[in-house]
RNA sequence: GUGCCCUUAGCUCAGUUGGAUAGAGCAGCCGCCUUCUAAGCGGCAGGUCACUGGUUCGAAUCCAGUAGGGCACGCCA
């Protein structure tokens, strides 16, 4: 239940009667009409602009129409006190029983508390990772990854129907290089000396072993047979082998997605003729000669008639080529082509993942999309900022020639798949994020995860605690939400089933913003709470968990601090995080 | 030169899609452990929301411009 919506149906309500007896026109705008917690708690639980918003429409003065609203919302059972506020802000004051109350939802609910279905089950596709297949997963492949699998996890939640999908760039001149890199390797390991590896080739050391598997399987069959012999062969060879090492990363991140779509599948299926007609008949294709870029000019820029997309009329700031001067496709040309494929696969709502570098891209990426879909297909582009690793606050300075590079494995392996899926979360995607290995392992205030985490550890804790001392106490979560939760009264306990109360909201609002990080602050706040809730028991040992002479009172103030755990659980979930009931 | 992103407390960052007196954490200062895990908690102090205009009942948020930082800019992906 989001709570927010049910008295946003109040208002509704008293919007309708106060029509019907004639205070207001028929036929207003209901539709900017918010209805959130206040800024600040000490304005009441829920506020509303309703006044404020149709007092110019209605000929009413804000604060009148406030106060025609008021008369109407005091009647409602659940609400102990209306004011109005400023220039007209209605403020609602919620009795607790109907907080006691959203906490036996959660107790109901445990961790599938929050689940909505404001997503409607509406497909939506999520393109993240799609690393080219020449290399490891680096770190910020790794935040990417993150980011698309808890944006999937969250819009889940949501309600949404989620496809997790990963494009292979298997095509293209980067996967000819690879299979000549792999080359070179194989004759490596065949007994050739092969000496420092040539300018445009990849150098890394992970190809010698895919070079030594190629010797293995095909013995010294491609030695000394001219390139176009072997190219297809040991570059299919090469992809699969790093495709497995690419999952297998992922695999360490707890990452599974649903599909891996080739681009060379897609590309000699034929897939790229038709929406180039479909473009072309549209009159979004032409040949054409482009402007030289301004600024600084590349060396052998030269004028060339190309085939162009007239991407400029969706928005775009120039048009762009689709054919290469050797007539091959460009990369653009193919990619028009996935996401026209996604989106006749069902996908009218599709987001992917990208690095920064990227960011030149996002325009026509989404005027393809437009004009292929006649507005009805939505791409989101969500941007990932780099990742900047230090260790004791000293930068860790990564060259791939120094032998230097650290891999994303290398980072996970060293912290731990939830700490690393967790900090990449701890920031907005479009914001640059620091990692710091001496501090994400810290056991203290200062690790998000850590203080997070150990909210949850205490509570289970404490709930462990507890069945030791009542061995007769029903304590499952489906029991405790029949407890007597009125006796939940203290101001410091009702403020924190508040904060619980407003998962569903919190859900719903960062899946619709495409936002994953807003539950990382989410669950900060929670552990807050719910330590500083812990530690008030320090102070005044009746406001304890566990009262050894109140059976009644331990278990109300148990179900607080299960639903502190079911929600805690539930949010990490979202993230791929595992829940842990004991620190180590 | 153009486009996109960013600029909020000493530092790192949130800011619920335009709401009320702009919030956390760290660092600083002051307190709190014979106790359900102190691996923690409470309090104080800290602000020209880069700057200038505009839009309106109301702007950190939207628009225009200025300054600074990042990324990208035909046949790479």
């Amino acid at each position: 239940m989001n709570l927010f919506r049910y008295f946003q149906d109040s208002v509704a309500v008293a919007l309708g009667e106060l029509v019907a007896e004639g205070a207001l026109p028929a036929g207003l705008d209901a539709s900017r009409i918010a209805v959130e917690p206040p800024r600040d708690p000490s304005h009441g639980d829920i506020s509303t602009n309703a006044a404020m918003v149709l007092s110019k429409p209605a000929g009413v003065k804000p604060r009148d129409l406030a106060d025609k609203f008021a008369v109407k919302l005091r009647a409602h059972p659940e609400v102990t006190g209306v004011e109005v506020a400023g220039p007209g802000f209605i403020n609602l004051r919620i009795r607790d029983s109907f907080w006691q109350a959203r906490l036996a939802d959660i107790l109901r609910a445990g961790r599938s508390y929050g689940d909505s279905t404001a997503g409607g089950g509406k497909p939506v596709n999520i393109e993240y990772v799609s690393a080219n297949p020449t290399g490891p997963l680096h770190v910020g492949h790794g935040r990417g990854a993150v980011v698309g699998d808890a944006l999937a996890g969250l819009l889940n939640k949501a309600g949404f129907k989620v496809c997790r999908e990963y494009y292979i760039n298997d095509a293209g001149a980067q996967v000819d290089v690879l299979a000549r890199s792999t080359h070179l390797r194989y004759r490596e390991a065949l007994g050739e000396t092969v000496g420092d590896i040539p300018e445009g080739y990849y150098p890394g050391e992970y190809l010698k072993d895919v070079g030594r598997a190629l010797a293995e399987r095909d013995g010294p069959k491609w030695l000394g047979t001219p390139e176009a012999e072997w190219l297809a062969t040991v570059r299919q060879f090469a992809i699969d082998a790093l495709m497995i090492g690419i999952k297998e990363d992922l695999g360490a991140l707890g990452i599974r997605h649903d599909l891996f779509s080739s681009e060379r599948k897609l590309v000699e299926a034929g897939a790229i003729q038709a929406p180039l007609e479909a473009l072309t008949s549209a009159g979004l294709i032409y040949e054409g000669v482009l402007e030289p870029p301004k600024g600084k000019l590349p060396d052998d820029w030269e004028p060339r008639p190309q085939t162009l997309f007239k991407s400029t009329e969706f928005g775009d700031d120039v048009d762009r080529p689709l054919k290469k001067s050797d007539g091959a496709w460009t990369y653009f040309a193919a990619d028009i082509a996935y996401h026209l494929d996604k989106y006749r696969r069902g996908y009218a709502e599709m987001i992917d993942v990208w690095g920064a570098d990227h960011g030149g891209y996002v325009k026509r990426m989404q005027a393809a999309v437009k004009a292929l879909t006649e507005g009805k297909g939505a791409l989101d582009v969500k941007l990932c900022q780099l990742v900047n690793l230090f260790d004791g606050g000293v930068p860790v300075r990564m060259s791939k020639r120094a032998g230097t590079f650290v891999t994303l494995r290398d980072v996970v392996d060293e912290v731990g798949k939830d700490v690393f899926r967790f900090m990449m979360l701890i920031r907005k995607n479009d914001q640059a994020l620091d990692f710091d290995f001496a501090k994400v392992t810290e056991q203290s205030k200062d690790n998000p995860v850590f203080y997070v985490q150990y909210a949850h550890a205490r509570a289970t804790s404490v709930l462990r605690h507890a069945a030791e001392q009542f061995p007769a106490a029903e304590l499952t979560s489906e029991a405790l939400a029949g407890a007597v939760l009125n006796r939940l009264t203290d101001p410091a306990e009702i403020s924190l089933i508040k904060i619980l109360a407003s998962w569903p909201r919190l859900v719903e609002s960062a899946a619709e913003a495409h936002e994953p990080h807003r539950i990382a602050f989410y669950l900060q706040e929670v552990a807050a709470g719910f330590h500083g809730l812990w530690n008030k028991g320090k102070e005044d040992a009746t406001l304890r968990f566990i009262l050894s002479d109140d059976t009644e009172m331990t278990r109300a103030r148990l179900a607080l601090v299960q639903g502190v755990a079911h929600v805690i659980a539930s949010g990490l979930i979202v993230f791929g995080v595992e829940p842990v009931e004991e620190m180590r």
